[in-house]
RNA sequence: GCGCGAGUGGCGGAAUAGGCAGACGCGCACGGUUCAGGUCCGUGUGCCCGAAAGGGUGUGGGGGUUCAACUCCCCCCUCGCGCACCA
């Protein structure tokens, strides 16, 4: 960093408040001078001071930036500018996510070619941050799309499938019959195709998949410590996501099949109550099951109509049970009783066993199949409702345990525990967790991604691509069909597919899928300490340095996906010895969405603000103000109910009360005068507090209070001489700086000093300000407000109690009445309650 | 249906620990200043009664705890978000 070496005139430049002001040319001025200095570069490895790891989560760049990305960045900003003011080594980074469906789309759409489309908006992005004025260290940046990025999701994605971790299947992914292509779960809105609106289908394919399942425990118990550190909200979506439910696993022998089949159940309590047995339609159980016997054609009817049926029918809630008898028998295995095998699609074949024991006494859906298709219902949990036969409404709760043998009279927490006993002592059951997490499909059919470097050998099967091969570059996206066909596009690149495999040498094709960009997103904040390396992923010392991140900012939309699959990996990478810790992220913030008139911003609506006019009309400073000073970080902004119009006047306010300064600079504040320290050592002291909580709207409130406090002090009070008129403005400029850095670097010059006020260092607070020479002291009588006393913060209860009744507004309002008793707070407050 | 969060002036929002509700700002009204620079300054502004003094009332609704409740407890209503046939 650049020390200044030439000595500051200590002169007040008024002039410069003379001269007409241009907003747009006094931000090229300071673009000039920080480029110049370079106030944000994290410190070098010899740098001993304190870490701060300041993250903001990187963008798509899908074009320019919009109003978003400028609440997000002048929120981000906020936590960065302050901890480096307190004297810390902060590190706040910038990247871009650039990999993804819009490149490609631009691509089909408009001939351009993805990567150069991607790195032209990528220039764009970067050039508007600057001129944004966010404190990221631009010597630290990466793009996803890079190859000396990528190679590392590679090398990682390698890892993984040596623990087997990685892995192929197939099953039933969402497809949309429109693009052609898979869909990955958060692309399915409501059932539909999140870009042509098309009801989303299932198909069976063979896919990669991230074992994540294998961590659904540890991504539950970790979120523990983050209580109080994370969005409650976020917390409760990711556990309702992993969604773990305890309860006990049953075998059911299938009359004519060998092995037993299992049913994973919530409620082994209900065993007795189970009066028939349900398979998932689409499984291969059902396929089984139903070869040989009467229902062949049914269910092969059943099963085309359950596959063609799409994701928007499958949610109705409201829908008619269906099904097809399978001419099979399960025996249960505590009676002996012969239950109907049914096949249907209200189970699901990629949760617990696919297979379930139905009790439709007990479960609403199995009581909805059962009257559908006339099944006996056995009630065996003695509740006061009515027979859920007769009232078509299950009772689910606790009660007695009846017709159940040896369960009967328990309740229903000791039947489970008896009955999973008794199961897991004759070897036909045990108890047993399960989780709604499913694993985690990383394969996409799309050109622009990261190659899974695996390759395909008839003799040996999927072969890993050698470390010394990475980066497995893409091909030129030049001559390929980029338009989706249900297969990668990477098929086509005919000289790339084929190789030869790494194990034997034999003629073999590489694997032409893409990786989901999730997994660049899922460790990029590793790569920031050591972005340049090309011989790791990230250096491990650098990382025991910065992290875990202290403070990560972006949008709730992450709150699931792009934040499990990080904290996934984190633990990954704590498993194969990379990293010591096993949370990424330390105090999470989702800042709130900007919207226009009541709805979110979209071309459509053609609500659109434009972020450039914005900053054309108002100046960078407001525009960031503005977004600070709405209301609190997480909140929504609606553009319309905010005044970037107000944040200019108060800049200006901001701007005018440093140029009144006449008090010379490097006076002694200490004989200034003593009101206006108060307020400003208060000040500081309540912006601090409101920083560090995140409370940043707060904060800009008291920076206002104290500029009012510094105008009226000018105006009308101890005159612009005072060396506290000075002091004010000096601290205002530092306070300012956290969120607009212009107008506070503008200040810092008209006061005589020299860039950067970015580095100024926070301002100390002296506690002997903080103690107020008088208190007012509220005197109710009977709850009620009746008069203010001015006092000592340290008079005693009873010379309170004796001055509160003396007081006038107290003796007219008692009037004679007869107290009861008197509460005294010294100093704050007395009350007078009446009998 | 289940889970999470939130309801405060015309508007955005304040209120460390249960102790003056409405900080700060927008808007609005009236008055002033100005060689208009992104004008600026002053006063007022929850609602109702009143010329004023003053009084009453007031943080979605209802109950409760307390000398005292926006704040804590119970019930209800409304809105937002998430999950949703997960056995």
């Amino acid at each position: 960093m650049t020390e200044t070496t030439e000595a500051p005139e200590p002169t007040v430049t008024p002039a410069a408040a003379d001269v007409p002001f241009d907003v747009h040319a006094m931000q090229e001025k300071w673009l000039a001078v920080w480029d110049e200095l370079a106030p944000f570069r994290s410190g070098r490895p010899d740098d001993d001071r304190p870490k701060k790891y300041i993250l903001d989560m990187f963008p798509y760049p899908s074009g320019d930036l919009h109003m978003g990305h400028a609440e997000a960045y002048a929120l981000g900003d906020v936590p960065a500018r302050y901890w480096v003011q307190r004297g810390y080594n902060v590190m706040h980074p910038m990247g871009w996510d650039a990999f993804g469906l819009p490149a490609e789309n631009a691509a089909i759409k408009r001939g351009a070619d993805p990567k150069a489309w991607t790195y032209e908006n990528i220039a764009v992005q970067k050039a508007s941050m600057r001129r944004y004025a966010c404190s990221f260290d631009w010597d630290r940046v990466l793009n996803t799309c890079d190859p000396e990025f990528y190679k590392w999701n590679q090398w990682l994605f390698l890892r993984m499938f040596e623990r087997g971790l990685a892995y192929r299947k197939a099953s039933n992914v969402n497809w949309c019959p429109q693009d052609l292509t898979v869909l990955a779960n958060e692309q399915v809105v409501g059932g539909l195709c999140e870009r042509c609106d098309t009801p989303v289908t299932k198909k069976k394919l063979t896919q990669w998949y991230f074992k994540i399942t294998d961590y659904a425990d540890r991504l539950l118990a970790d979120m523990a410590g983050l209580e109080g550190k994370w969005p409650e909200r976020v917390l409760s979506m990711q556990r309702n996501w992993i969604g773990r439910s305890t309860g006990a696993e049953v075998e059911f022998v299938i009359e004519g099949r060998d092995e037993p089949v299992t049913v994973y159940t919530t409620r082994p309590d209900t065993l007795f109550g189970a009066t028939f047995f349900v398979v998932a339609a689409d499984s291969d159980l059902a396929a089984e099951l139903v070869e040989g016997t009467p229902a062949e054609a049914e269910f092969a009817t059943y099963l085309e109509a359950v596959k063609a049926s799409t994701e928007i029918e499958r949610l109705a809630t409201d829908r008619e049970k269906t099904g097809v008898f399978l001419h099979r028998y399960a025996i249960n295995p505590v009676n002996g009783e012969r239950l109907q095998v049914w096949a249907a699609d209200y189970v699901l074949a990629d949760y617990g066993t696919g297979a379930i024991m139905a009790v439709p006494a007990h479960d609403q859906r199995d009581l909805d199949f059962a009257r559908t298709f006339d099944l006996p219902v056995s009630v065996v949990v003695a509740t006061e409702a009515e027979d859920p036969a007769i009232s078509g409404t299950a009772t689910p709760g606790d009660g007695e345990l009846v017709n159940s043998g040896p369960l009967n009279g328990l309740r229903k927490g000791e039947a489970i525990a008896a009955i999973t006993a008794i199961l897991d002592d004759e070897g036909r059951g045990r108890s047993a967790v399960n989780y709604r997490l499913r694993d985690w499909l990383i394969s996409r059919q799309r050109y622009w991604g990261t190659p899974i470097p695996i390759v395909h050998c008839p003799e040996h099967g999927e072969v890993a691509v050698p470390e010394d091969q990475l980066p497995l570059l893409l091909p030129d996206a030049a001559g390929l069909d980029l338009k989706p066909k249900g297969t990668s596009p990477l098929g086509a690149a005919t000289e790339w597919v084929t190789t030869t495999c790494p194990t034997c040498g034999g003629p073999a094709t590489r694997d032409t899928d893409t990786m989901d960009t999730f997994v660049d997103s899922s460790w990029y904040f590793l790569r920031f300490v050591s972005p340049n390396r090309d011989d790791v992923a990230f250096d491990a010392e650098e990382v025991r340095r910065w992290l875990p991140v202290d403070q990560y900012t972006g949008g709730v939309t992450h709150a699931i996906l792009h934040l499990l699959y990080a904290r996934f990996f984190t633990k990954v990478l704590h498993d194969l010895g990379m990293i010591d810790f096993e949370e990424p992220f330390t105090r999470l913030m989702n800042q709130g969405m900007v919207g226009m008139d009541g709805s979110a911003m979209s071309k459509s609506r053609g609500n659109m603000v434009a972020l450039s006019g914005e900053l054309e009309q108002h100046g960078v400073d407001a525009i960031r103000l503005t977004m600070v000073f709405a209301g609190p970080p997480e909140d929504d902004i609606d553009w319309a109910d905010v005044s970037a119009h107000g944040s200019a006047r108060f800049l200006a306010r901001a701007r005018r009360l440093a140029a009144d300064v006449r008090a010379p600079l490097g006076g002694d504040p200490s004989a200034g005068d003593a009101a206006l320290r108060k307020v400003i050592h208060r000040t500081v002291h309540d912006v601090t507090i409101a920083v560090e909580s995140s409370r940043f709207n707060v904060a800009v409130a008291r920076i206002m209070e104290l500029v009012n406090a510094g105008r009226k002090a000018i105006d009308s009070g101890c005159g612009p001489e005072n060396p506290a008129v000075r002091e004010a403005a000096e601290a205002m400029a530092i306070l300012l700086s956290l969120v607009a850095p212009y107008t506070a670097e503008e200040c810092w010059e008209l006061l005589g000093h020299q860039p950067t006020v970015a580095l100024a260092g926070w301002p100390v607070v002296d506690p002997a300000l903080l103690v107020e020479d008088t208190v007012t002291c509220v005197v109710q009588v009977s709850g009620k407000v009746r008069d203010r006393l001015d006092v000592a913060p340290d008079i005693g209860e009873d010379d309170l109690r004796a001055l509160a009744l003396a007081a006038p507004g107290v003796v007219t309002a008692l009037a004679g009445a007869e107290i009861r008793t008197v509460i005294v707070r010294a100093p704050k407050l007395v009350n007078v309650v009446l009998a």
